[in-house]
DNA sequence: AATCTCACCGCAAACGGTTTCGATCTTCTT
DNA sequence: AAGAAGATCGAAACCGTTTGCGGTGAGATT
């Protein structure tokens, strides 16, 4: 591999010059800058990641961290993130550097200064390695799950859930299901508060009897809510907190004889990118921005990076609905990348 | 952030013992080695990644590269096999770069030095991607993709469609149709190669009219593919070249008023994490050691890196049949994850 | 012609580690 | 007791890059 000092002598110059030609400095003669440009070229130089960050003190790195049950996951939203956080970084020169770990201690790739800046991704990560991480004033972000005074970009929940549900009073539904794997979950919680809100804003008065959960991390949850609810009562809507809890639903609800959307009208949340087109109809869901969400995040943290004194913000990013077949409603137009968001001020504590 | 120098001061030695110490060399006195430990803990510390690289010429880092176009890819195939690779790495104090690349060119992540070798996944890796990196005398292994003089890990594609279809015969079917996305992908034209020589083997001719392939990267693919088939033959059993096939050609199937696995027997291949516990009657299918191909691939890079000088190897990981409902034989006991592999030695030129 | 200004460039230190080599101090040999 | 051998540690060079500072020369000023 070449070296600028192999630049240097092939240009006739010294490797101070050459450096200020290669970082743009000024001071340098149009000849010498072109003639050391040249040589750069010929050789194919890039500088030394090692050389370089010693010298600067910046890796030009960004670590992604899961816990690493995450492997285990069917749905590949953390990949999406991931990817989405790759996109951007690669647009400023930055590489990722991906580890799954569970742990809660400080990760050795901050200690050791492989990373310049921590995006943190998933509602698991333990809340020590969050605020182990925020002490030493490492640039950090989070993504899917949220701290005071720490980086944040998550889904809106909240509000996703309430216009799906809405979007079902609207069609004239008056007894609307909830179904989710479990409630422990932060996010099934948060699309189950949209979930009320919704009704309560309607007068719709909240009926215990179509509320329920499954078993947290088994495959067939969504079946067993569904038939919970199918015991006690019968709905003419489901709003179930994620797409394979829509998926088995579907299952539960044919079994009792129940067609879709005639009988029962149902939509999910994620838009995962298998499932609502696989279901018959295909699934009216919400679309959540997984790769824009890990732009969002690893712009943000490349700010930091240049800058670090700025005051934390949460960052939420508005979901969409995507009208389908399974809610009875006219599907709605293809959508496009992107998704809007705003950006929440902290506020002081 | 503390450095060695601190160490070295706290201790009341030289940055030089310090080191030695650091890192197990001989020569230092049981006294002092103790206390140049108990500095270092005390102050927590933990060498520099850019100044220990530059001094030893090593990162510490190995890059995975695949195509930017699996960040669309359903599947997490190539997610888990990162996991696989995170997970061995971190077992030698590694850790792995991410990105995703489409272009051709010597990836900037070897040219600045930033890893000491490079895994390549999935077979739409460009060819001179391939070959420059090899011609740098970079330690390189592929997965999911091979090519000669270059150290691969891929899956069992010909065997285990043997298997799988060898299982159909053996279950008494003669008429087993072969459906697939397309034939371009390599994965898919081996798993028909290993179709093909079942049948042979087992003295059954070839049948046109039961082999379809659907519409590339598109998701109803298998329900076309299935469709065409069903336009000109009915099989008694269908092999499967993916797990989402088998479930559209599922789809397909009921719609012709045909039971499963009563009146047609299928079995898919890869043991998607989602789709083979979602399909009724649950889907037999070829179980891939995704984590274990990452876990693989690692392990032989870092031999690479270790010892630069060695002949390419061709890994091939059996993969595994796992029976449940689909192909009408009795369920097989749960499996654990590992997987049999063989490494070959590739044949001189 | 002597001085001043300014553009241009090189020397050397610095970043944080590792390693070679030599210096010092013990301890053993004769 | 003198010398040798061996153990233990420090000084300094080195890895590749950036940058503060000083030096050189050309042209402008007096």
């Amino acid at each position: 591999m070449p070296t600028l000092r192999d630049v240097a002598a092939k240009a006739g110059v010294s490797p101070s010059t050459a450096s200020r030609v290669l970082n743009d400095r000024p001071g340098i003669s149009r000849e010498t800058r072109q003639r050391v440009l040249h040589a750069a070229h010929e050789l194919g130089y890039l500088p030394t990641m090692s050389g370089r960050s010693l010298a600067l003190g910046r890796t030009g790195n960004i670590g992604f961290l899961t816990h690493y049950r995450h492997s285990l996951s069917p749905s590949s939203f953390y990949g999406e993130i991931l990817t989405g956080v790759d996109r951007e970084a690669q647009r400023h020169g930055y590489y990722v550097i991906f580890s799954a770990d569970g742990s809660g201690r400080l990760p050795t790739m901050v200690q050791e200064q492989r990373v310049d800046g921590l995006i943190l991704a998933g509602c698991d990560i333990p809340r020590e390695l969050i605020v182990s991480v925020k002490l030493q004033g490492f640039p950090l972000v989070l993504v899917d799950n949220h701290h005071d005074h720490v980086n944040s970009v998550v889904i809106d929940n909240v509000g996703g859930a309430y216009e799906a549900v809405t979007h079902l009073i609207n069609l004239g539904h008056r007894r609307i299901a909830f179904i989710c794997e479990w409630l422990g979950d932060l996010s099934f919680s948060e699309r189950f508060e949209g979930y009320r809100k919704a009704l309560q804003d309607h007068r719709i008065p909240l009926d215990e009897d179509l509320i329920a959960e499954g078993a947290a991390r088994q495959p067939n949850s969504g079946y067993i809510a569904m038939q919970r609810v199918l015991e006690r009562a019968t709905p003419t809507a489901v709003f179930a907190a994620n797409d394979p809890t829509a998926f088995e639903a579907i299952r539960a609800l044919r079994e009792h004889g129940l067609r879709i959307p005639q009988d029962v009208a149902i939509v999910g949340f994620d838009d995962n990118r298998f499932v609502p087109m696989h279901t018959d109809p295909p699934l009216t869901t919400m679309h959540v921005y997984r790769e824009k969400m890990g732009a969002i995040a690893a712009q943000r943290l490349l700010e930091l990076i240049e800058e670090p004194d700025q005051p934390p913000t949460h960052t939420k990013v508005f979901t969409r609905l995507i009208v389908r077949g399974s809610c009875g409603a006219a599907p709605s137009d293809s959508y496009a990348e992107g998704g809007s968001h705003a950006v929440l001020p902290e506020p002081e504590a």
